[in-house]
DNA sequence: CTGTTAGCGCATTCAT
DNA sequence: ATGAATGCGCTAACAG
């Protein structure tokens, strides 16, 4: 069953290929009449364009490459969902590669991704600082790529980012509001610049309200690491009245090891998450945490590469800065 | 920055294009030190043979679609994550697409990936009787198909499963051996094959052990519905010594009901999952629950599409049934 | 408004 | 063992 090609509909009409062709790309002048007639004829032949044949006269690949750390949260699936439903309805293909938390691995999905051509990428980095010449190089290229949630400063690139800073800041002043003295930040790798301005957020709120900065704690996006830092502090004696966490999965660890110790939650210790993950409203006690709009993430990174796609050469990089929530439930409000 | 050719590399050696071509498809008689030398040439140039001249050619486009219901579960982006990375060792190139539980959205997935030329398709069905129309069409046009998860018995293909109802009747077991008398099944949607052989498994397990079946309520995937569920068991004063549940969010729903009202897991209620999810060794009490191979699943549906890619129009479809094993954790183990 | 022509980059058949 | 020629299906420049 062969497929049906272009000149099987022109054949059929009696008119030349070119004229099948204007009628399914019309942007040349074709009689509407005519044009008509084609699709109808067309459709009923069961004709579509050969995409394969396209790219390769319009030395486009109409592939994208979607490049993220990991699948364990659900963050990064909703983000990469919302971007491909906006770049397939633009007639993009969309590949998704995933780094595994790996530098290495995230080089090799870049080389990847460039054998099959991509004609643009959304990247969210392993570590700012890998990788970065090749990202440069790149960009260089004229190659357009949208960073998003781990960008790296030195890349001068168009990113969708969110603001982590301010919601850093209203998650913090809410637990002080609530009347918790002693808040500590258990702190994502400090090598991410939204772990940065996290902390800076946590630190405004204090400076805000006039109380000494809590304490930062090192930790990391897992539940173990949230379990090992919550066991740490038990042992060394420090509990503290309120824990902020660097995501909801680091905030549950550390909320499993106090209630496993007999603490409860949140009138020993209250915990605020963030990144607004499936489980925060099913678990006991349901989880504040601060929410990304995952949905506009993945648009607007679409949109912003489209953009880039359709005026390539004369795009200015531009940074845009996304607003959250903070969804207040049982784990920090004790009434 | 024009992408080096074929013709580039030719020239600079003063060869022809087609020596330069066989070279990089070591199929055809060629010196072998020509070969190196327009390897070696090749690389210094920075040619890559371009994918998509290459699929023109051999009419094949090295696409590869994957078809799934959710991303809400982790086992799914497992299992692709797998898959994925056989399939781009092979060369291809992989399409992920999912249905959002509708089975409008997985025909329109369907047929976008279509439109891209898909050679073959890995598929797990939102329902087993919509579409089914759709796939019977392709699979008499030869295209190769492989379900997973969700399979339909109508159709006649490739098929990866797991051994449902063979661990269904382990987790049974498991609880009838912990002493446990009155077991209630959440049982999945019934217009699933998995649902039925599940119950089929429970079943089977009571009938070994010479006793009444327990109560099967249809229940669904979600944590909601779990938790919905076990709501109506206690407004009914029905609760049960045991819950095997269609899935660990359902589990999940069900269990966090259940300690709101002030049971006790296991003591009052003992509680398995099935499908292991990234929760279960991280909720109070840790969860038992069926672990399916989601890896194994991945690399087995993606080998199977490869052996039809290769062997066309001579190839039995066949079902491979894969083993799991049964984590027994703290909720269905009472000491 | 439409047809003719060329060619995108490559694999492959047929010569040699 | 290698080269020349052909064409995959399509778009676009050029003619008319």
């Amino acid at each position: 069953m062969k497929r049906t090609t272009i000149k099987d509909v022109a054949k059929k009409l009696n008119v030349s290929v070119s004229t099948v062709s204007r009628a399914f790309n019309n942007k040349y002048d074709i009689k509407e009449e005519t044009k008509e007639l084609i699709i109808k004829t067309a459709k009923e032949l069961g004709y579509r364009p050969n995409p394969i044949a396209r790219k390769l006269i319009q030395q486009r690949s109409y592939n994208i490459g979607i490049i993220v750390p990991e699948f364990v949260n659900s963050y990064f699936p909703d983000v990469i969902m919302e971007a491909q439903k906006v770049l397939i309805d633009k007639g993009y293909q969309v590949l998704i590669m995933q780094s595994n938390d790996s530098s290495e691995t995230e080089l090799k999905n870049l080389e990847t991704l460039l054998d099959n051509m991509v004609d643009g990428l959304i990247v969210s980095l392993i570590r700012e600082d890998d990788n970065i010449e090749k990202y440069k190089e790149l960009l260089d290229d004229k190659m357009p790529i949208v960073f998003f949630n781990r960008v790296a400063d030195k890349l001068d690139a168009c990113k969708v980012v969110f603001d982590d800073f301010k919601w850093a800041f209203f998650a913090t002043e809410h637990l002080i509001l609530q009347g918790y003295e002693d808040i500590v930040y258990l702190s994502g790798p400090k090598h991410m610049r939204l772990s940065l301005n996290r902390i800076m957020g946590f630190e405004k709120a204090h400076r805000k309200h006039r109380r000494d900065v809590g304490k930062i704690i090192p930790c990391g996006f897992s539940m173990e690491e949230g379990a090992k830092a919550a066991r740490q502090m038990i042992e060394n004696n420090q509990v503290p009245r309120a824990i902020f966490a660097a995501n909801d999965h680091c905030a549950i660890g550390a909320m499993r090891v106090f209630k496993e110790y007999g603490y409860n939650i949140p009138k020993d210790v209250a915990i605020v998450g963030f990144t607004e993950s499936r489980l925060a409203e099913h678990i006991h006690p349901t989880l504040t945490t601060v929410e990304q709009p995952t949905k506009d993430i993945g648009i607007t990174a679409a949109n912003l590469l489209i953009e880039q796609l359709e005026n390539k050469g004369m795009f200015v990089p531009q940074t845009i800065v996304l607003n959250g929530r903070l969804n207040v439930r049982e784990s920090s409000v004790t009434h």
